[in-house]
DNA sequence: GCCAACCTTTACGTTAACGTAAACTTCATC
DNA sequence: GATGAAGTTTACGTTAACGTAAAGGTTGGC
């Protein structure tokens, strides 16, 4: 506790590894509320220092990969079965042909969307000719 | 209290136009719970002949179109829009004009999903190139 | 010696469209 | 008159990913 006071005038033990949950936070554009929502499900860990989180690169990258698959469209399940799978597995050739598998799947998912949107905007554009006939009819 | 049966003779005749819950949720293949849940949305209104609700081909013709409303993306609340439109307007031509609006604004709200789609493709591919350099890397 | 800025846990609320179950009545039938 | 098939109401459960309090620590600065 001396030597950081004088390191670090700001804060306690503020290293290049260290984070508060609020610069996660800030760094990432997510709520606390989140990234400890994240941590319920499993998704993270962080050290503790008494009641409060310490998070670490590792957590940092973590998140990260939270964010990053979200944007691809993986559930929070999905993305921590790929974690699951990578923390049992350190050799990540195993983690990297699941990461392929899941993107497979997740790639099939998307294209049969594409599919039945098409669909639906065929079945759109049927009904909407339709209504307009109508109007047509009951406008004249 | 007085009998109904003396009052009504018709109570249990099954006309043309005299439909029970469990009718129409065979027809449409829909569960009697969905058809209750219609009704407390507000979207179906069938007779009551003392507990029992009777539908009608009016209440028929309503079910059928909650559920092409479903089929085409729609939510339960805009095709209760849709039927107060109607029941406020006897002259379907505001109807239909509603009609087309919600059909423009699904269509384009699924343009929009296309093209997200089309997006989350691209990056998966990406991804999945990044992974299949790696495995190739970790192989050799 | 107190305020403000952080942090914490607990836990109910949100959206959509029902599923499921409990507990009950009515009706027709064997 | 027991049984079973339908009908009814009431109301909690489900899924995902948090939002939003409430109520309370701890620390540091003034």
């Amino acid at each position: 506790m001396v030597d950081n006071i004088a390191t670090n005038p700001e804060r306690v033990r503020r290293t290049q590894d260290d984070f508060s949950i609020s610069d996660l936070a800030r760094e990432f554009d997510v709520t606390t509320r989140s990234i400890r929502f994240y941590e319920d499900r499993g998704l993270l860990a962080p050290e503790r220092r008494g009641q409060t989180r310490i998070y670490h690169q590792k957590d940092r990258v973590r998140l990260k990969l939270i964010l990053r698959g979200k944007r691809l469209g993986f559930t929070l399940a999905e993305t921590k079965t790929l974690f699951d799978m990578y923390d049992r597995d350190g050799s990540s050739v195993n983690q990297l042909q699941i990461m392929l598998k899941l993107i497979e799947d997740k790639k099939a998912a998307l294209r049969q969307q594409l599919d039945d949107i098409k669909v639906v905007l065929h079945e759109l554009n049927a009904v909407e000719a339709g209504c307009r006939t109508e109007l047509e009819a009951k406008l004249t």
